[in-house]
DNA sequence: TCTCTTGACGTGTCCGGGCCCGGAGGCTAT
DNA sequence: ATAGCCTCCGGGCCCGGACACGTCAAGAGA
């Protein structure tokens, strides 16, 4: 079915379909109809590849998340993983700009989003951590161009897609994986580097939720005390304040049973743990693959990571992108990111990110 | 860089480079070593659009593997994941034609292969079970064609790419899982449907190994005996047949750990030891999420499964070939496939396939 | 010297869609 | 009557590559 099958149906030219297809008008309303009736009957989809043979400006895709080296590289790898799109998709032009910021510095943020605004991309791909900052920014503007989240949901946002891991149950294998780790009954603590944050909170509510669930005994307890010495929220992420802040958990908390660590920071944490000599019994779980923590993995100081599968969430966001931009399709609303475990026997040869 | 660039910038015209590229003769050595170099320095790449714009034919990808309802529907889950690449990948045009033959007839296997040949594909995805009447077939024809390997490979038949996991780490894996998941020392039993199949026979034997070199003890029972009691092949896969081995296994081994089904008939076998009510001190780990392993994942009769992530390689395999036929790229002689843990908490929503 | 062959190359067309130009015909205003 | 619009539509070019065919020269054979 392509324009000229259609011409000829219609008994037109091949410009008359055309402006009908492109609602440029100057067409009498007996004609619109008609090519639209054969259009729709036909089910017409216009070829992509000579779509995008004419057009000579590629496709900008902006993306607006932290910086490459922030979070252990952690960002990196969804970078990694929107270029591997990109050199899949290499008939189509994807021309990909960054426009990162620091998690620590909202001002940064604003900046970016000043700059991402500006570039009038063809779609915008944005990790919406900084989740009230963000919605804050985006739900001002609208952006006028498709939108793929990643990494968590930005409610309000209304995204095209929305590439994403449950948090909540992520928190909740956590909590099993810890059971299966750890020899002791608990306490159990959980470490994270911020408060506030979406995906770090869900996990961490999802673990306490699944350990309540089986351990009325120290839900009660943190109830009572109205918080839990046993949340610790890392001020700074550098090695020497995660070992004061390890080192006083062990110290206040002598029967702990182990520790989740709810983000990519788990090899810090793991690493005083083996410093204290504490390592045989109190194990240390942490989340994301990062460099780190893989090899933290290797050595047996971390003894189960929870990943993400960052290049895939980049690979799916440009991907998603092509099918609506180039296919015109409609795409699902919501991706779900499986829960990966890692164990020392399960470290992927290539990180996760295929040499291509 | 286009032809009509080099053209020009040859004093040719587009039809010389053209000659030239597609090796067509018919142009003095001068001019077309002049092209030659314009073409290598330029690092001239054909644009995959245009080249396919004019080809009419699609391009005929054949399958060689069991049917998509043998083994718990496995396959359909690899189709699944073939058919997602083609619509991926739309703009270019894939006929995916299925070849498939039973795992339990050599002469099903003949027959397939004997009808592949003689379709005159453009390319083939192979998944060599049955590997060694699969090697002398593939070996004695030697495909023309490119020749993708998924779920394992197949020595001697120079596989353009092979899709596959590391079965052997797989079953160290398992025996770190089981480890973790059974509260006995020992011992272990494994259960195969098949002896001689590569990835079973080397999943069973790296969980072996692996509790061998922390448990030497049940290693020098088994050679002792010669065999091991504990290593049990399925002669055939209903539930009778699975259940009167099982009952057998339990009773000659009251002190069993654990069951370690290295296929994806685990949850056959779980059923079984829940209707013995050994549920609570025998737990079971499985290969692979069919849909009955992920039911018995969900009821907590199985405790742990293994998975290649089928929907994944069969998008792979497609991909690859992408880059082969049309972008004309190089691509990786081999792709590991992580091993996918999954217990009830991470069972993921859409089976690992997504809704595309 | 005149054909015929062959080598070496240019030309034209096609693929499917985007887009612009301009022509035909009808209508109004001067 | 004719100039000046407007509506509707056909026709053409472009993109980059594949390929069939045409052309033109040199050299060979009669």
């Amino acid at each position: 079915m392509t324009v000229s099958d259609i011409a000829k149906r219609a008994g037109v030219s091949i410009g008359t379909v055309d402006r009908v297809i492109h609602k440029r008008g100057r067409v009498s309303d007996e004609t619109r109809e008609k090519i639209e009736a054969i259009l729709e009957e036909g089910g017409y989809r216009p070829n992509p590849l000579a779509r995008h043979l004419k057009r000579a400006r590629p496709y900008n895709i902006g993306v607006l998340m932290p910086g490459l080296d922030d979070e252990s590289h952690y960002w990196r790898q969804v970078h990694q993983g929107l270029l591997a799109a990109k050199r899949e998709l290499a008939a189509f032009a994807f021309d990909i700009s960054l426009y990162p910021f620091s998690r620590d510095d909202t001002s940064s943020l604003e900046r970016a989003f000043f700059s991402i605004n500006k570039a009038e991309c063809d779609a915008w791909v944005v990790a919406p951590v900084l989740q009230e900052r963000m919605s804050a920014l985006l739900g001002s503007t609208k952006a006028p161009v498709p939108l793929v989240c990643i990494d968590s949901p930005l409610p309000g946002a209304h995204a095209t897609v929305t590439i994403a891991q449950d948090p909540r149950r992520g928190g909740v294998l956590a909590a099993r994986l810890m059971r299966l780790v750890s020899r002791s009954a608990g306490p159990f603590a959980t470490v994270r580097p911020y408060a506030g944050a979406f995906n770090l909170d869900e996990r961490v509510r999802g673990f306490r939720m699944a350990l309540a669930s089986t351990d009325g005994a120290i839900a009660n307890r943190e109830q009572t005390m109205g918080f839990s010495p046993l949340d610790v929220i890392c001020p700074a992420l550098d090695s020497a304040t995660v070992a004061v802040l390890v080192d006083r958990l062990l110290d206040e908390e002598p029967a702990l049973g182990g520790i989740f660590v709810a983000s990519s920071i788990g090899h810090l944490v793991a690493r005083q743990v083996c410093v204290r000599n504490r390592h045989g019994d109190i194990p240390v779980i942490a989340w994301d693959l990062v460099d780190e923590n893989v090899v933290a993995l290797d050595t047996g100081e971390l003894d189960c990571v929870i990943a993400q599968r960052p290049f895939e969430q980049g690979r799916l966001a440009l991907h998603e992108l092509y099918r609506v931009l180039i296919l015109g399709e409609d795409v699902p609303l919501k991706i779900d990111i499986p829960l990966d475990i890692h164990f020392k026997e399960n470290i992927p040869e290539d990180g996760g990110m295929p040499t291509r």
